[in-house]
DNA sequence: CCAATATCAGCCTGACTGAAATGG
DNA sequence: CCCATTTCAGTCAGGCTGATATTG
C-alpha cells in the first residue's frame, strides 16, 4: 500500500478504527485459512467449548452471530466433523449442537494460530501499550454494547 | 445486544478491534446515510478536494480505493452531480474527475456529520484517552502498511 | 393465537480478483 | 507489442432484515 490517502480522513479515530481493523481481520483471515477455516467457525467452536451443547438460539445469543448466519457456520463445521446436530427430545423445535472431539482438537489448532496473529498484530506496540490499547478498546465496548 | 461472549474471544486484541471497528462503522454509514451517502462517497470527494481534479487511477492510488469499486463510486457521485467525468484531452485513456460546487457543499455536510460521529464514538474516553488511542492506533498502522 | 425455533433468501459495506476493451 | 486506463463481472467475510414453516 503506497497509498496517500488525504490528512482529513487520517485524523478520524473512526478511519483508524476501521483500518486497523481491516489488518487485523487480514491476519485473521489469513491465519484462519491456513487451518482450512474463517472466524465463525472460531466464535462458534469456542462458544460451545465454553458454555457446553446448545440450541442454536442459544448459540447465536452467546457468540452474537446472526441466526441466518449460524446457520450456514453450523452447516459448515458439521460437513467437516467439527460438531454435531442432533434434534432436541424435549423441544421438538430446536437442534442441539455439539462439539466432537475431532471439534475440540480443531478448536486447540485455532487458538494456536490466533495467538500467533496478536504477535503480528502487536508487533510495534511494547507491553504496557499493549495494556493501554486493550483496556482503551474494552472501555469503548463497553460503552457502545450497551447503548445498542 | 446482550450477548454474552466467550471470555476467550473478548481477551483478543484482533477482536477487540474488529469489533469497536463494527460499532464505528455502523455510526459512521448511520451518519451518512442521513446525507444519502456512504464511505466511499466521503473518501472520493475528500481525496478530490485535497489534491485537485485527477484520473480514475490516480484516484484510486490516492484514496485506497480499488479501482474496480471506484467506478460505482464515481457513477453514483455523478448521478448526484457532485463530480464531473471529461475526458482527459492529453491521454485519451483517462477520464479526469472533478468536483463540482454542489459537491464541495455535499462534502461539508459530510465533514460536519463525521465529526459529530466522532464524539458519539469516543464520548466515554476524556481528551488523554482519546490521544492516546489515536497514537496507538497510528503507529499500528503505520507498521502494517509498510509491511503489506 | 402467540412465541420461539430453524431455515432460506436477500441486502449492504468494504476489500479484493480477473478479464476485457481501448488507447499511448 | 507492451503498458496504462477504464469498466464490468464476480467473490468473500461480516453484519444485517424479512419471510416462512414448524412446534410448544
Amino acid at each position: 500500500m503506497d497509498t496517500t490517502e488525504p490528512t482529513r480522513l487520517t485524523g478520524l479515530p473512526s478511519w483508524l478504527l476501521t483500518q486497523t481493523a481491516a489488518h487485523a481481520g487480514r491476519l485473521v483471515s489469513e491465519g484462519l485459512a491456513g487451518v482450512e477455516a474463517r472466524g465463525y467457525h472460531y466464535r462458534v467452536l469456542a462458544t460451545l467449548d465454553e458454555y457446553g451443547p446448545a440450541s442454536q438460539a442459544d448459540l447465536g445469543r452467546r457468540s452474537g452471530i446472526h441466526l441466518s448466519d449460524l446457520v450456514a457456520a453450523i452447516n459448515e463445521l458439521a460437513a467437516r466433523g467439527y460438531v454435531q446436530r442432533s434434534p432436541d427430545p424435549d423441544d421438538r423445535r430446536r437442534n442441539v449442537v455439539t462439539v466432537t472431539d475431532a471439534g475440540r482438537r480443531q478448536l486447540a489448532a485455532l487458538d494456536e494460530q490466533l495467538a500467533a496473529v496478536q504477535q503480528r498484530l502487536l508487533t510495534p506496540l511494547d507491553g504496557e501499550e499493549r495494556a493501554q490499547l486493550a483496556a482503551l478498546l474494552t472501555k469503548l465496548l463497553a460503552y457502545h454494547r450497551l447503548s445498542s
